[in-house]
DNA sequence: TTGAAAGCGGTACCAA
DNA sequence: TTGGTACCGCTTTCAA
């Protein structure tokens, strides 16, 4: 059905008898030439159904214009940053190639050796895993990390500060009345979790029980295990701090199970703010994480790391409590309402 | 930092003492070489850390293995049919390129562009638009349709039947007692919408009542908005069947607000079964599609189509209804319960 | 078993 | 303003 290879330069070229320069010129120098031979050479580029071919094209620039974006995990959450990144390559001329290494640093090799063999131009690291693929390198492509540093490294990054965030998060119960806050936190090998981990301890400082800390894996289910753990301590905690959405509509899940209303009986907060939180019953509040813009900026930032070679830079982005319906004030709960007493 | 250009195939020769000749083919056609060539050849491109310039040699043999999967838009739904693709792309050694459409025919002509020119050599449509890009175009680069067929072609194609796939949704809510089905359509520019109205309609027969069809666009707030109007119908349905899981969600969320319980005063279905579905309160019944396993079965097709050339198949993969907490058998309802009388 | 060399399809320098 | 041509880095005949 598609034998006819397709029509390279020459046989454009030949059409109009023209030298095979004037046709390249045509199309990237067109102030070049004769408003009259520029003109023929595109009519003819058109009938002739023409496209360069980008592999000689790039071979011969040395650059393949396709940036590279690498994420742990195709989950909704890394999705986000994607768009982010497409939209702004689209704007700036790249194509952009995905990847997801599962967190493999095996993996994690293969993309960068992708880099090498000049496939892409560049890497944009939406990883939270330990930079092991990056340590042991003697020849770094060019990287930009987004949404955290890389610990050990000091790449171009866009990012957010997850401790503060998780700071805020915190705070944002303690100020509701909470005394018992606990904390869900994700996978402690990945840093984003423990970054996250570390904002929960600051924020609650001496206070800190680690009885109301769980480890759980960023998934709905670890966070519903966790949730039944925090339920069953002695004196279980009136507010959680989930440290993704996935976890949190776990932890709600679990309450619910438990017979306990959220958010007049358990208030819960996530991190992330992914689409699912708006869409959940009860709404999520959550920690917003402006996931798409980190990606834009990322791919911005590559760009500029692939031309002017000299940018070095951290960009953070600020995140934003976000209120919904799964928080409220503290109140004492019991078997009977506090009245009953009198 | 990255100042010096990478290893190519003259250094390494040069290094050895030997032909470039020898060097490709200790990497490409080890056994065309002596036992011991091959391994000092080996051994120095180790050393070296040379990796082939994959721009050249795909100009060189004229493919670039890379496969580009185009989807309308960045939905999880998409998205988990990128993870079977890109599952099937490592095992056959292919790389993923990912872009999406907006709907729009022009970008959808870009993505065309991108295989004419070489940057890879074919493609998976996971689209729901219409084909306006395929239409008029001379020459059609290799494309293997995911999700469903594109109308008006017969192109080899991984997908589910959606018409019956509708029709068994419609038939289980009758099934259930149910007499007044309503359906919320997707938009009635995608296809694939239609495919699943038809099923609706075909379910019903005569009894098809048109009022109770209403379209929406394949978000929660569609599916909501949509949910308002058929309860504002004289004779509201007791039973929706929304054609994604978005827009039954949404209309979960519309009942829920007009006092409705769901699944007790009226049952909804959705459609695609997201991950969503099952994490929403209540879990979503709805139509499983079997969404990876139809990328990973389109990037193999599409690898022999590249291959063969000879391949012409219509791969249909079966849909299962999946009952969860939306839907409920029929009974008759009002604003007091029945022994209420008594 | 190895080497020499002709491309693959462009871009851009140097001349004309 | 245009043409001739030397690459870009690799694969693969064809010969030795």
């Amino acid at each position: 059905m598609n034998d006819r290879r397709p029509t390279t330069i020459i046989e454009v070229a030949a059409e109009l008898g023209v030298s095979i320069a004037t046709v390249s010129r045509a199309l990237r120098r067109p102030e070049l030439l004769s408003e009259e031979t520029r003109a023929r050479v595109l009519k003819a580029v058109e009938r002739l159904g023409y496209q360069p071919n980008l592999l000689a094209r790039d071979l011969r620039l040395r650059e393949s214009k396709v940036a590279l974006v690498v994420v742990p995990s195709l989950s909704p959450f890394f999705l986000e940053v994607f768009r982010g990144v497409e939209k702004a390559a689209r704007k700036t001329g790249y194509s952009v190639l995905m990847g997801h290494t599962d967190r493999d640093p095996e993996r994690e090799h293969a993309f960068f050796d992708q880099v090498a063999a000049r496939r892409a131009d560049g890497i944009i690291l939406v990883t939270s895993s330990h930079a092991s693929a990056l340590a042991d390198r003697k020849r770094l492509p060019p990287v930009v990390a987004a949404l955290e540093q890389i610990d050990g490294c000091s790449l171009p990054a866009v990012r957010v500060d997850h401790t503060r965030a998780a700071v805020a998060a915190t705070q944002y119960l303690l100020d509701l009345g909470h005394k018992r806050v606990a904390h869900i936190s994700g996978p402690m090998s990945s840093p984003m979790a423990v970054h996250r981990v570390e904002g929960y301890q600051q924020a609650l400082g001496p206070s800190l029980d680690t009885a109301l800390c769980v480890e759980g894996d960023f998934t709905a289910r670890s966070g519903e295990l966790a949730m039944n753990l925090l339920l069953a301590r002695h004196a279980p905690p009136t507010a959680v701090f989930a440290a993704n959405d996935e976890m949190a509509i776990g932890a709600v899940r679990a309450a619910k199970m438990a017979g306990l209303r959220v958010p007049e009986d358990i208030s819960i907060i996530g991190f992330d703010d992914q689409r699912i939180a708006a869409l959940y019953d009860p709404p999520l509040t959550t920690v917003h994480v402006p996931t798409a813009e980190i990606g834009y900026r990322a791919m911005l930032l590559l760009e500029r790391v692939l031309n002017d070679s000299a940018t070095d830079r951290d960009i953070v982005l600020p995140t934003k409590i976000t209120p919904r319906g799964t928080t409220a004030p503290y109140r004492p709960r019991g078997p009977a309402a506090p009245d009953d007493e009198g």
